[in-house]
DNA sequence: TTGTATGCGTTATCAA
DNA sequence: TTGATAACGCATACAA
């Protein structure tokens, strides 16, 4: 197996130094036309492309992004990974992506992605606490901060997400006006951030409507599984004073488990009986079998404004974008 | 912003030559404890750790292996990417996921890819022709090829799999059992490879059967979306004499769209009317909703011989580990 | 066990 | 426009 051709062969075969074979494969640099293509020509024949990995340790510069995620059973991480290599790629960056869990928990995956010197990580749906960035080892120099999808706590590390108060209002005016008045909130095992957002604008919404207190159903995952669990768990131990007109779940995920235990367990009916709300729009909440009332994240615009921060073309602070409201049949 | 603490101001405050500090980073190299201890302090104290970058570039060995995947639409994949990630971590391997599409195709990725430098590219369900590989870009010392989770036409490409004629084998003959005999297959947009290795299974079982000529299904992506739509169009123009009892689809997704159809849009029973049997056993398959005949892969098995064989643990020749059969309503 | 010289393949900077 | 020197941070081989 021949090794790789390096600036070196290429500036012998052409004739002229290595560092004109590197002018030539930078943009912008100054070189003769001449010896452009004389070194382009003996590029082509040995084969060599610039080594990227030497270049970034000469430039500081990886153009790889570490993204962390720890939850990999909501499908609706899907279209945002499409969303976020694609946009990455289209300008020349690489996602690493960062299974965050028991085994490699945040400090360990930030401590090797700042010695891998990626440009920046990405916190996707998940997040930790401010006391996690004061761990000793993590220095200075260290790789820029995003949280996607999620609202952070962190001081200096900037959040882009969607508007949850925006939505949660528009999600709520709309079930207020179809006579919904006994709303419960299915959350997530999170206890902070986004999870934390929607529900609380969802109970502030209701307790300024002067409804009794919120019900809250609490699901161990996101996962259909999880959301069924919860459900079932409800129905069958709760008083009839906690009787309930609704189900807004924290996702779809978690509705389509309930709506399902809610319709084929216990014999009622979606909306008439219940009605159930989700978030994120996953594929299957079109699926007539669930057509969920739900809201759909606005990705493209997260992606972009989260790429954009990366390459310092946009400021580094927090961001909401307005999502869209998708009324179905569930409610 | 500090600069980042190397070797060499390591060795200075611990008043050793910076090869020493390497050693104490260097398992099983020969130092006195003594001085690995001051190093290591020194080390505490400036908060060093070996730059990988660098590493990298003197070991020629990025431990970065890069997956490539051009299909987002299947939930199947998430799980898939969980099990990858975290036994490659497990081995100090991090994974580049690689986006392929229009703008940036397998040619495209592949030679981004060497310029990085990586151990490893997997293929994971996706692939191509042997011509591909034929593009005079791609030199020697080309990062190690694997297909994950496909059959592989490619030559001195190792595929990894899920034993595809073991499983159609145990579902047709379950089938056979139950007492269809007008079988259909849903088929993907993949020509090849596993997409023909399931239909071609599947055919020959039945026509050894002496049963009528396959009747297929053709659906445009592998999405839920795609499945009812293929199923409705079917269900629409099919003449009587094409009449089926059952269908086989390709994947779980494709079977879920496509029962939504038969029940909900031309008011069928499912399994009375009309089987339904997919493949790979996603989350959603379980819900009594769907409640869907299956097969799941040996994930855990295929995740584990890709970066075994990576690693260079284990022989790099195809592999077809058996999956499990998963029995449910729908057939 | 430890220090020295050299190399990995680029980029940055300066001189010619 | 081109060539030369130095630097990026670490690893390998060898000598002391």
């Amino acid at each position: 197996m021949r090794k790789r051709a390096t600036a070196r062969a290429v500036a012998e075969m052409a004739g002229v130094s290595k560092w004109t074979v590197i002018r030539a494969f930078t943009p912008g640099a100054s070189i003769a036309p001449a010896s452009r293509d004389k070194v382009l020509e003996a590029a082509r024949n040995l084969n060599y492309s610039p080594n990227l990995l030497a270049r970034s340790l000469a430039t500081n510069l990886t153009r790889e992004i570490a993204v962390f995620i720890d939850d990999f059973a909501n499908p609706h991480k899907l279209p945002f990974l499409e969303r976020l290599t694609s946009a990455a790629q289209a300008e020349g960056l690489v996602v690493m992506l960062i299974n965050i869990n028991i085994h490699f928990d945040h400090v360990h995956a930030l401590i090797n992605a700042d010695q891998r010197q990626v440009d920046a990580v990405v916190l996707f749906g998940t997040s930790f606490r401010d006391e996690t960035l004061r761990d000793k080892r993590l220095g200075p120099g260290f790789p820029k901060l995003f949280v996607l999808a999620r609202d952070s706590q962190i001081k200096d590390v900037p959040a882009i997400n969607c508007d949850t108060e925006l939505a949660m209002r528009e999600i709520c005016e709309y079930l207020d006006a179809k006579g919904y008045r006994r709303p419960a909130f299915m959350a997530g095992p999170r206890a902070l951030s986004t999870a934390l957002g929607r529900r609380r604008c969802f109970r502030d919404y209701w307790s300024r409507k002067g409804s009794p207190d919120l019900v809250e159903i609490q699901a161990e995952r996101y996962s259909a599984q999880a959301g069924a669990d919860a459900m079932r768990q409800f129905l069958t131990t709760a008083s009839p004073k906690t009787r309930v007109d609704l189900i807004m779940c924290e996702n779809d995920i978690l509705a389509c488990g309930a709506k399902t235990v809610i319709c084929n367990e216990f014999g009622l009916s979606v909306p008439d009986d219940i009605g159930i709300v989700g978030f994120d729009n996953i594929e299957l909440s079109a699926d007539p079998a669930y057509g969920l009332t739900t809201y759909e994240q606005p990705i493209d615009e997260m992606v972009r404004a989260t790429i954009d921060m990366i390459l310092g073309r946009r400021s580094r602070q927090s961001v909401n974008f307005p999502g869209r409201f998708v009324p179905r049949s569930s409610a």
